[in-house]
DNA sequence: ACCCAGGGTAACT
DNA sequence: AGTTACCATGGG
């Protein structure tokens, strides 16, 4: 089933791969393809923008790409700002609505990582504990994770965050850890509960309440955006970016890697 | 050979 | 409460 994908504000190459989602390929000069969880899609953006997909889950991927949120009454609130302005001078970037147990395992693996591995490490995780569905493999379930040693998990080559996964499927499955219960807490209560598995502190836990639960509110706080508080902000974001600091964060995180890289990099 | 990558843990002061 | 070595692996 082919369907048009219409949301102001996106850019596929850009939103794709810009660190918050592993699981996507480029196929083609303007195509791609990906899965999130068990659903696969093929995606093309002509040169005037808009986007064709290929998928019999319409109302999954409209959901996932967060259509019916407006970035451009957001992007401009953000630009009030001197820095968030020119952050958002590109625009194309939104935050997707992904799964929480995905979403959490992932950003597990990103740690103290680069993004090219934590794609790959995924990619063996997928293959081989995951489903076989139409185009690919499932993300695999916290179930079948749950279930495996760490002699088992070690092909995917995770390195020391091995026992960091099997912490965090255990208790997901145990019901030790509830994304629905989590999604009733504030900020610093669902942070602190996430934090609870081993191999997740402040930066794993907030990618997977921004990442995995839409809690735009929510700042990860990586190197580069370290770099870029330190740097632009060293009084903190500044009012127009508090309610919106999750898809602010977004901006920076990728004008600091691209742009301002020079300036930033130490 | 050294340093870094969407960090966190454990063992120190 | 705040610092620091160490953790696997691959690429620059």
């Amino acid at each position: 089933m082919k369907f048009k994908i219409t949301a102001d504000c996106l850019d596929l190459n850009r939103t794709l791969f810009c660190g918050q989602c592993f699981r996507f390929e480029r196929i083609g000069e303007n195509e791609f393809e990906g899965i999130a969880g068990d659903k696969y899609i093929k995606l093309r953006q002509d040169n005037d923008g808009e986007i064709t997909a290929f998928s019999d889950e319409r109302d999954f991927w409209e959901n996932y790409f967060d259509v019916s949120l407006c970035y451009s009454e957001i992007l401009d609130e953000l630009s009030e700002d001197r820095t968030l302005r020119a952050a958002c001078e590109n625009k194309g970037i939104r935050v997707l609505r992904q799964e929480p147990f995905e979403t959490l395992i992932s950003f597990i693996i990103s740690q103290n990582n680069n993004i090219k591995r934590i794609s790959l490490i995924i990619k063996r995780l997928c293959e081989s504990f995951g489903e076989r569905i139409d185009g690919g493999y499932s993300f695999p379930s916290a179930e079948k994770l749950a279930s495996l040693s760490l002699e088992a998990l070690a092909p995917i080559m995770a390195g020391f965050r091995d026992r960091y996964i099997l912490d965090a499927a255990r208790k997901v499955y145990s019901g030790e850890i509830n994304f629905a219960q989590i999604e009733t807490l504030s900020d610093d209560d669902a942070r602190a509960k996430l934090k609870t598995i081993l191999g997740v502190g402040d930066k794993v836990a907030d990618c997977a309440l921004l990442f995995g639960m839409h809690r735009l509110s929510v700042v990860p706080k990586d190197v580069w955006i370290k770099r870029v508080l330190a740097y632009y902000y060293p009084s903190g974001l500044p009012e127009c970016a508090l309610k919106y600091a999750g898809i602010a964060q977004q901006y920076l995180f990728d004008y600091a890697r691209n742009d301002a890289k020079k300036i930033l990099a130490r």
